[in-house]
RNA sequence: GCGAAAGUGGCGGAAUUGGUAGACGCGCUGGCUUUAGGUGCCAGUGGGGCAACCCGUGGGAGUUCGAGUCUCCCCUUUCGCACCA
């Protein structure tokens, strides 16, 4: 043992230990309780980022712990590695994307190795190879046989001088990130995943999740976004085919002064033709990119189309318009307009001087004005002005209203999801192709499995930005399988959640000769998912989608892919900046930043080091390029080695909130781990002859073991609840009483200084496992410590013989009594009113209540 | 615009889930160790006041013997919004 505590030397050591024992490797053993832990595989940018080593140490300690307390632990690692940085890349620097992609992936699988993380490398999975992918095209073609995966046009954004598709991310401010040029809309024929024939059970099985956080499950609710009302047909006065409505809000009906209908709407689009107002504005429309931000934030108009219709309840005759704020693609892309109970419909009546009628009111009679405001409530309601319908609640208008429709045969009740089906189709080259040819005669034709994999070209140079394989007839050209014509390939790839929907199950059937074989089921479901928030919805939506799809093929036996699902905070930093007339705003990189503080520790100026330039500090924020505020990991790792920034990683903040890095911090996790090192190393000859037991133990040996038995409670509570920082906050304050220990020569004392010693390496094993390695065996404990049992709580060493109780007059903190562990309320109450501070307090006051909370306070009530 | 969270010392955070607010750490202040140093150790550190004591968990109301914790309203910040992953 050395005497100084040298991370980089004793960690690469300890690495090669586990590298040379394969001791992540784990194989499926029916005797013993599994527990898959995984965290959300990484796209392979070119270096691990701080968000990567927050979520895989947290996944590590779950997995290590697990471990510990005697599970068969899975815990995998792979890449998710189409996607298009990869592109970007190349069209920069003239590098194939698949050359790119597999130098980053060396390049991390080292850095995660480096961390110490102990995944079983033997059932990594890289998306974009063949053997993975293959299997996502064969799934597809089964979807297609079963008509769940369907060809329809849908809207993208176009950017007119690149001749591209654009991905949201690509538009700014509604123009192509590249050439500048104002982005267009436009529809093309796209594949689609019928996500929405799951859409109820996707939403009820959320009940059968308990342990995936509440926010999560709310957010999927509300994405889903199930409502339940009618389609009601509105009678156009001029005759023809009658303009039909969904409203969630059947008990406003008498309430409606306008319709509008999406620019798409057939009845626009006719409209057009007469009328160059409405062209003019369907082309407005038509501009600008298609994300739900720009759509739903833009300001709201429309155009009258000069048409009105008929309100079948009311025979009124109201206006329909044509609406930027109406889409297409909810409902039927026509709404009825109910200004005074819809705020969207009150802005715009307001705008355009619509009629708002009130038809809603309080139960209780209170008067309400929605000249203002619209008064969108349901609960405690009562229709008015509704004719017969009026003086009815919510629900029973909704009954009788419906009815009336339905009788009349001029709608039906409707269920809609805003849940959309999910489209998979990408006009990119570096994703899994979609694996159909289309004849001319057969229509669209999924590839045989016999012709499977539809390999994508790895040797390819970017020509532009076009995709290679929609550049290259050669590539393009088949034969259609079913009748041998000549036929074209699909250039469209997929949407690189596919290959992240299912890459869990894939993980645990390495070198299966099919998409899954029969040991998917002895490690799914996933016991423990890790990843970010920013995943709650989509990616999380996706993955348990996709493993019902597998579940009805068969595949799999379980009704949902993770049992439990922990997520992560961002990762933040301060960002400093100052404000130059030649280049605009330069941000400069946190470490180049001289920060001074006053007498309190509170930061007053900060300047950069080499000119002193003022800067302006941003406060906390995400760590992004733009920003120049990404701090490195491996630098820390360098300099600190792995345990260290483990161990800060999990101190600095819960998991589930965001994470403040601060350099000084991770210097003073050093700190502890070297006094640690330093305590073993200066009594590690009188640790070597520790006996196990004692039998009689003094004052302090006894304090010493309450400290670190109730330490363990504190840890163990933190371990069930992933609170981390306090699993390491209690190390700390138990190990501060450890170095305030002295064992001198005294067998008795030897032996418990040992013993918390064992503790404290266990309990630390999972955030620092290279040093607790290192110093088990220093203490010559027994066997491997990967697989030591976790500490167990000695309920005896708690005991003591008094306690201390808090004394409050009129809640308010007045005093402290210690009376026997034992003692009654009687004794208690007298202990805590003979107290000198507490007497002053109740003085002369007549006492009119005592409350004795056992074992914590008491409260005098005067 | 819609949906979901979070606001506690100079900073990160803790609080046994309605019971001592500020554990643990960083920073800061003073001291010690002849410490080359960004090392190590000791003490102090929410604000105000000489003190008794008073104030204090984003702001405002409420429930309670007692509220950081529960209820309502408001403010601010972060995340997601379907082609970034």
């Amino acid at each position: 043992m050395e005497p100084r505590y040298s991370p980089q030397q004793l960690e690469s050591v300890v690495q090669a230990w586990w590298l040379e024992q394969h001791s992540f490797k784990v194989t499926e053993d029916p005797d013993r309780e599994k527990y898959y832990c995984l965290s959300m595989l990484p796209y392979p940018s070119g270096q691990l980022h701080m968000g990567h080593v927050r979520n895989y140490t947290i996944g590590d300690v779950i997995s290590r712990y697990q471990r510990m307390l005697g599970r068969n632990v899975l815990q995998p690692m792979g890449w998710d590695a189409f996607g298009l940085p990869a592109e970007n890349a190349a069209i920069q620097r003239a590098v194939p994307p698949a050359q790119w992609t597999y130098q980053n992936i060396e390049h991390m699988r080292g850095q995660l190795q480096r961390m110490g993380f102990a995944y079983d490398w033997s059932r990594e999975v890289a998306t974009c190879r063949p053997e993975y992918y293959r299997w996502e095209q064969w799934f597809f073609t089964r979807l297609m046989e079963k008509g769940l995966a369907y060809r329809k046009n849908a809207v993208v954004n176009w950017d007119p001088v690149d001749q591209t598709v654009l991905a949201n991310e690509q538009v700014i401010d509604g123009k192509g990130w590249r050439s500048g040029a104002v982005v267009e809309k436009r529809e093309i024929p796209q594949w689609f995943i019928r996500i929405t024939a799951y859409a109820d059970e996707l939403l009820e099985e959320l009940d059968n999740l308990p342990d995936w956080p509440d926010s999560v499950k709310t957010m999927q609710r509300n994405w889903i976004g199930r409502s339940s009302g009618l389609e009601v047909d509105f009678a156009l006065a001029a005759g023809g085919e009658p303009l039909r409505v969904f409203t969630t809000r059947p008990d406003t009906l008498f309430g409606a002064t306008f319709m509008a209908v999406s620019a798409d709407h057939p009845l626009a689009i006719e409209s057009a033709k007469a009328d160059q107002d409405v062209a003019a504005f369907i082309a407005q429309c038509a501009s600008g990119g298609v994300s739900e931000v720009e759509l739903e934030s833009i300001e709201k108009k429309g155009v009258p189309l000069g048409i009105d219709a008929i309100n079948p309840l009311s025979g009124e005759k109201i206006p329909v318009w044509v609406a930027n704020f109406v889409l297409m693609g909810y409902g039927t892309g026509a709404i009825m307009a109910v200004p005074a109970h819809d705020e969207r419909d009150h802005v715009f009546a307001t705008r355009y001087g619509l009629p708002i009628i009130q038809v809603v009111a309080p139960a209780n009679g209170e008067l309400i004005d929605v000249s203002a405001t619209a008064w969108p409530a349901k609960d405690d309601t009562v229709t008015v002005n509704s004719g017969e319908f009026s003086g009815l609640d919510f629900q029973s208008a909704f009954e009788r209203i419906a009815g009336y429709v339905q009788d009349q045969d001029i709608g039906e009740r409707k269920v809609n999801y805003r849940l959309r089906d999910w489209g998979v189709s990408r006009q990119r080259y570096w994703g899994c192709p979609v694996p159909v040819i289309y004849c001319d005669s057969c229509g669209a034709v999924p590839v045989p499995d016999g012709d499977l994999p539809v390999l994508l070209p790895e040797d390819v140079t970017f020509m532009g930005v076009q995709s290679p394989i929609k550049a290259d007839p050669d590539w393009r050209a088949t034969s259609c399988p079913t009748c041998g014509a000549n036929a074209e390939r699909e250039t469209d790839t997929f949407d690189t959640f596919v290959e992240s929907s299912w890459y869990y199950a894939r993980y645990c059937t390495p070198g299966a000769k099919a998409m899954l074989d029969k040991r998917a089921d002895y490690w799914l479901p996933v016991d423990h998912y890790i990843g970010g928030i920013e995943h709650a919805v989509m990616h999380l939506l996706y993955f348990r989608f996709w493993h019902k799809l597998m579940r009805d093929l068969e595949l799999v036996s379980s009704d949902e892919p993770a049992t439990k699902l922990l997520c992560q905070g961002m990762v933040l930093a301060e960002a400093y900046y100052h404000d130059s007339p030649e280049q605009g705003r330069v941000w400069v990189r946190p470490d180049e930043v001289e920060i001074e503080k006053d007498a309190k520790g509170k930061t007053i100026d900060a300047r950069r080091a080499t000119d002193g330039a003022a800067l302006t500090a941003t406060g906390w924020t995400t760590m992004s390029k733009s920003k120049n505020n990404g701090v490195d990991p491996q630098g820390l790792i360098d300099r600190y080695g792995a345990d260290t920034v483990r161990l800060f990683t999990m101190f600095a903040s819960p998991p589930e909130q965001s994470l403040e890095w601060n350099d000084d911090a991770v210097a003073g996790s050093q700190r502890f781990l070297r006094r640690i090192w330093t305590l073993v190393y200066s009594h590690r000859e009188t640790l070597r002859g520790a006996s196990s037991t004692a039998e009689t133990l003094d004052e302090q040996s006894q304090s010493l073991r309450r400290t670190f038995h109730g330490a363990l409670q504190k840890i163990n509570r933190g371990m069930e609840r992933h609170q981390f920082n306090t699993v390491v906050a209690a190390c700390m304050e138990s190990f501060n009483a450890l170095e305030r220990f002295d064992p001198g020569s005294d067998p008795a004392r030897i032996a418990v200084m040992r013993e918390v010693l064992g503790i404290l390496v266990r309990v630390l094993a999972p955030i620092t496992p290279h040093l607790s390695h290192v110093l088990w065996q220093e203490l010559k404990m027994p066997g491997e410590l990967l697989d030591a049992p976790w500490p167990k709580v000695d309920e005896s060493a708690l005991t003591s013989e008094t306690q201390v109780l808090v004394v409050q007059v009129n809640g308010k903190l007045r005093g402290q009594v210690e009376v026997a562990a034992e003692a009654d309320e009687v004794v208690i109450r007298e202990a805590a009113l003979a107290d000198d501070k507490v007497a002053r307090h109740v003085g002369e006051r007549a006492i009119r209540k005592i409350i004795v909370v056992p074992g914590k306070l008491v409260n005098i009530v005067v």
